[in-house]
DNA sequence: CAATAATCGATAGTAATACTATTATGTTTG
DNA sequence: CAAACATAATAGTATTACTATCGATTATTG
């Protein structure tokens, strides 16, 4: 009994799974506990027997659906930024002050997604513990190029081309809307992780989301608002 | 005949390394084509086998050196950030001015190094080049907190305060120090590689090194100079 | 100068990883 | 009901990330 294609269908590049997940009971699971166990085990030590284990199959199911961790990983970063994408956009939608657009999209960007939507099978929450501390694996990679070329990173260049504009409206002139957007999106991930495992390359202030507050601040003053 | 013990001596966390590689010529062998291999191979298909190839000798003796890979990644990333400190120490000593100061050292953390020094053994703009791509994967893993505990990250942590105090001198009641000059520092990593592999992530200009103006700006900016 | 320690190369071996292949048994669908 | 598909079970391979042992050579020290 899956509760799939639910209202707002994500869609992913086909070319980075053998068989749509999506489709199957046993896909589901192996996004689900694959979440889960990537988030426990960390990356690494992350293997698709210890998956199969976990959800009751075999290595070789699993590799049905995936040709490898890498691209399971890349499946649910892209699977994040396709959601994050669709959120930034229903934030944004609507709203005339291009200003109160951008600051609706970097707070979308940086805050720290609260657990338990239950809109999807999928776990938002988790995810975002995976993209914050995982996801750049997907890129920094010998893979970067050839994974390019397939397009696994569209949506991501999408959301950053999104905000980018944004900037744009409001300071047509400036030079460096990508960098600017994709410094806030990496910085903050970095500051979570930080705030977490290395906290004297941060700043935690007590009662108050520094990272929203910091990356909002940065942006605002970097457009001279 | 080692040209070794160079005039500024950098020294590096003993725990980090079995046996010191700056002791013997194989052990110097081992941090020079590790450098090369590790860039031409990515971290990931990286491994000791194939560098005691290279530097023609046998895998059990460069395990005489560093416990694994992680650990070798893990020196030359300190080895980075003790020449980086060292660097920013020097252009920064003797400025009256905290606004120049401050503007060194951003340019000290986000240039680009020059080939062909030849101080030390060490080639810098090549270890440049991997820990722009590999180093997160330092901290990005399950054994942070471990490492963290052994000092690891020490330097890392001390240039980052040493910049941030700069900030600091220049606005008092700054909240953010930390977050800013970590933002600057993995910004420009990220940045540098974007402009390679995915270059609609970045905002390249013709003529002029993007990263440094962008991120020094950025700084002025957040501190309104 | 001799003893001894350090260093290294050579070889072997292990457990785990990252896969691939094959087959047999259901299960769905047309 | 037959065809097509999905899965479990099993087996197997090449590579990785180590550890252990053992002489031979080289450097250090007493």
């Amino acid at each position: 009994m899956r509760a799939l294609h639910s209202k707002l269908a994500i869609k992913i590049n086909e070319k980075v799974f053998k068989k749509d997940p999506l489709t199957s009971e046993l896909g589901e699971k192996i996004l689900r506990e694959g979440i889960n166990l990537i988030e426990s085990l960390g990356f690494e030590n992350f293997t698709f027997k210890k998956l199969a284990k976990e959800i009751g199959s075999t290595e070789a199911s699993v590799y049905r659906y995936f040709d490898s961790k890498h691209y399971l990983l890349t499946y649910l970063t892209m699977w994040y930024w396709s959601w994050m994408e669709y959120r930034i956009v229903m934030r944004t939608l609507n709203i005339e002050d291009p200003k109160i657009r951008l600051r609706n999209a970097i707070k979308c960007l940086t805050e720290e997604i609260e657990e338990d939507k239950e809109i999807h099978q999928i776990d938002e929450a988790k995810l975002q513990r995976i993209v914050v501390v995982e996801s750049s694996k997907i890129y920094q990679s010998k893979s970067v190029d050839a994974d390019n070329e397939l397009g696994f990173f569209q949506v991501y260049k999408q959301v950053v081309q999104r905000v980018a504009d944004i900037t744009l409206q409001i300071k047509p002139n400036f030079k460096y809307p990508h960098m600017l957007v994709s410094t806030v999106i990496e910085g903050a991930h970095h500051q979570r992780f930080f705030a977490t495992h290395l906290p004297r390359l941060t700043d935690v202030v007590e009662g108050e989301d520094a990272v929203i507050t910091f990356y909002t601040q940065l942006v605002e003053r970097e457009l001279n608002l």
